[in-house]
DNA sequence: AAAACAACATACACTTTGTATGTATGTGTA
DNA sequence: TACACATACATACAAAGTGTATGTTGTTTT
């Protein structure tokens, strides 16, 4: 009769529990907010106590963190496995644009990386997050396209510009808009870029 | 001997109230964002109570709504006065870029209406403030650049990532990154798009 | 098995928010 | 001018949230 909870190692104890308290926290981060999240309502949607959360987390902010960072991670991986090394340069930035907008569409990633994360951890911050996920491969695309025809300098701006471009027709998306006009837009410039 | 405040009128007693509210909560919501201004810091800043706050503003929320409704509408103006009736669309899209960039060089501006305003208020709401002040007239501006060449769906989303990389763009040197290469790329953008 | 450590749990002190209620100052009217 | 009323503000309070300090249980090490 007695519920003796299976022995679990510490390692296990701690991945489980991270995991737990990570998921929570994902789901009413995007569906409150940050500010509006308390730490007892993610506590108890994980099945744990606050203090458990405040052993594995300096605070709520740094729980954010992890948050966020998975999530940049997992965008990253999906456009990463979009592209191959046998596309031309174009064919992989077409592709990689399709991957993100395809992961972007998943609920409440656009509220996550491209609102609240610039918010809690700062612009500055998720930009560095964005380039160690994902977005160098964007300035990399850019650099072979316009080989020779441009500084350095300015390929990362335009590579900064235009992934604002994708950041904002995602949240558009996001938002209800028809993703028809900005997909088109966004591949046209592309091809332009090209010339 | 006695410190008699001057009597004023009750018009009065409000619009100096609530401006000296707004103009000490904007301040702090430059120096510290939405979240971890109090309510009891602005009111000091302010030289008024908390509940002369709560008084003129339904809540802390609603305070930040009035200042980023009288920023935003600073932007839109100084846009407006950059441009005038006798230029090109080209010029005058020109010039309202320049004038963007010059009014969002203001300390403070890029972070409340481009990060802390779409966390609090959410994307939607300011997307349409920013509909509301200014940003119509970059849709004006496409509209009459690409008369006939694309549909009026197409311009609009066209505006809505023309204004994305904008933002971008003053973010970016907000943050201390060089100006030069983000305009640059954004006036051939721009010159581009008129062949 | 005992000590040591890691993973939690509980209790508390503090801050903050919004409200409720009280006071003062200005305003309309007789 | 005097009174009634409305508006502007002040104070007090209840509720909720954050982070920390300290206690307890489970796991690992020796």
């Amino acid at each position: 009769m007695q519920e003796k909870k299976t022995r679990r190692s510490n390692e296990q104890r701690t991945k489980q529990t991270r995991s737990a308290l990570i998921a929570s926290a994902r789901a009413l981060f995007v569906e409150k907010g940050f500010t509006e999240t308390s730490t007892p309502d993610i506590a108890k949607a994980a099945q744990v106590t606050r203090g458990a959360l405040y052993h594995h987390f300096e605070d709520k902010t740094e729980l954010f963190r992890s948050v966020i960072l998975a999530e940049s991670e997992t965008v990253a991986c999906e456009i990463e496995e979009s592209t191959s090394t046998d596309m031309t340069p174009l064919e992989a930035m077409m592709e990689g644009a399709n991957a993100y907008f395809e992961a972007m569409s998943v609920s409440g990633r656009p509220q996550l990386l491209l609102i609240e994360g610039p918010a809690i951890l700062g612009h500055v911050e998720m930009r560095e997050i964005d380039w160690r996920t994902g977005g160098e491969e964007l300035r990399q695309g850019l650099r072979f396209m316009l080989e020779g025809k441009k500084d350095d300098i300015s390929i990362a701006a335009m590579a900064d510009l235009l992934s604002a471009m994708f950041d904002r027709a995602a949240l558009a998306i996001a938002a209800g808009e028809n993703s028809g006009p900005y997909k088109t837009v966004m591949n046209n410039l592309l091809r332009n870029l090209m010339e």
